[in-house]
DNA sequence: ACAATAGTGTCTTTAAGACATTATTCA
DNA sequence: TGAATAATGTCTTAAAGACACTATTGT
């Protein structure tokens, strides 16, 4: 019979961020068993002694394991049960971070989140269920800002939303809703040459404190 | 030095209901050591050869301790650390029930959340959260349907909106929202003598499928 | 009949969708 | 100068707030 204090306690990050590709995560190739050579998201086990918290120990697997530094974590949800480790009895304790790519590392495994499948654990439905949670955030907070390199244009905060939602919603009324709002600040400054270096520049904004703002509203498909 | 295998894997539950006194969570008076006879939220350890998943643990517990069969739980966010229980590094999986009176048993410790405070180990922390989260989740869905008892009529959920949001939105506005949204579905009969006995009854409503359905908008205080 | 509560109708106001128009930059 | 993109303006439409009004029930 197996006691309480046999559980395994670990904690589990996905990281998400965006691309030419759309949205992606990062992920690593495991060295050892179980699931060796498999991918999965980087997680490891939490370690009483150095971790303060779940959190803790999320930001150091982060640092040591795949050198991702200065992160913000939020708390996703926890997994259990007896099946999703072969080495017994788990609870993961999931987080999500939401990064601009310059985030990820040259050698990181990052791929479309579309293409992921086949990883090791439960870590398929950890990384649905982060996305599902990117998803909805999106449709009434700046979090795709989180996204993307910063400070950023309006259409390409546009772009970020667009490609996360899977919708266009009315450029118009985005910028009026995004700005009303205050979910971004100006810097002031513009960048030259439009987004490909053609065009009209664009002024640029960043989120204020680096902090996803929440709207009251939610962004409804426009029909074109 | 302590090893992962001896972190202490509990859960906790914030059990919350509406009453005259306004919202209340179902606590515990502990029996034993830790916190001896200091108020608690019902939890214990989750045990790896009967619990499939905390939330299984959770539904346990909830039957075993205090007598509350078949409510549907929410996972809330897991708290982690070495302090926050004496015995050890802990990490617990929080949830939340939303239920009504009616499932509170009858001997059960309810308390009005605003009286509450001193819960053993970090209680009073997840308790806040809970709370927060409801108020959060009531500005965009039915989840204050779920705190009273069903069916109900539009003015007793309106009082349960009123309650739990801390302002009065407009009767008028607030019927043609949740109508029209498809958050309570109509069973067809009347309540006659209203709430407390005096005047017009009104038409029931339940939840369709017992389930809080989330919308698009945000209720806003009125000015009135 | 009257008091009390439930429910409806409608005017005003706000804000979103649609889309034409103007502005700026680079080749 | 023209192509490409950024930004603004304004008309229409949908929906929320305000609030007067009607409806139903119990005493």
């Amino acid at each position: 019979m197996s006691r309480n204090r046999d559980i395994i306690t670990t904690v589990d990050v996905v990281i998400l961020t965006l691309t030419q590709d759309g949205l992606c995560v990062l992920l690593t190739e495991r060295e050892n068993a179980p699931f060796q050579c498999v991918r999965a998201l980087p997680g490891g086990f939490i370690r009483p002694d150095e971790d303060k918290t779940a959190e803790d120990a999320a930001l150091r697997v982060l640092a040591q394991k795949i050198g991702v530094h200065d992160v913000h974590l939020e708390q996703l949800m926890s997994f259990s049960g007896p099946d999703r480790d072969p080495r017994g009895y788990s609870v993961s304790v999931a987080h999500i971070a939401l990064v601009p790519p310059s985030v990820i590392p040259e050698d990181g495994l990052l791929v479309p989140v579309r293409n992921v499948h086949g990883l090791a654990f439960d870590h398929d439905e950890i990384l649905a269920v982060a996305v599902e949670r990117l998803r909805r955030k999106s449709a009434y907070s700046s979090a795709p800002a989180a996204l993307i390199e910063s400070p950023f244009t309006l259409p390409e905060l546009y772009g970020a939303y667009s490609a996360i939602l899977g919708m266009t919603p009315d450029p118009s009324s985005f910028r009026r809703k995004v700005l009303a709002v205050g979910a971004i600040t100006p810097t002031g400054t513009s960048r030259p040459g439009g987004g490909q270096g053609k065009g009209r520049g664009g002024k640029t904004y960043v989120l204020p404190n680096e902090e996803v703002r929440t709207f009251d509203i939610t962004f409804k498909p426009s029909v074109l």
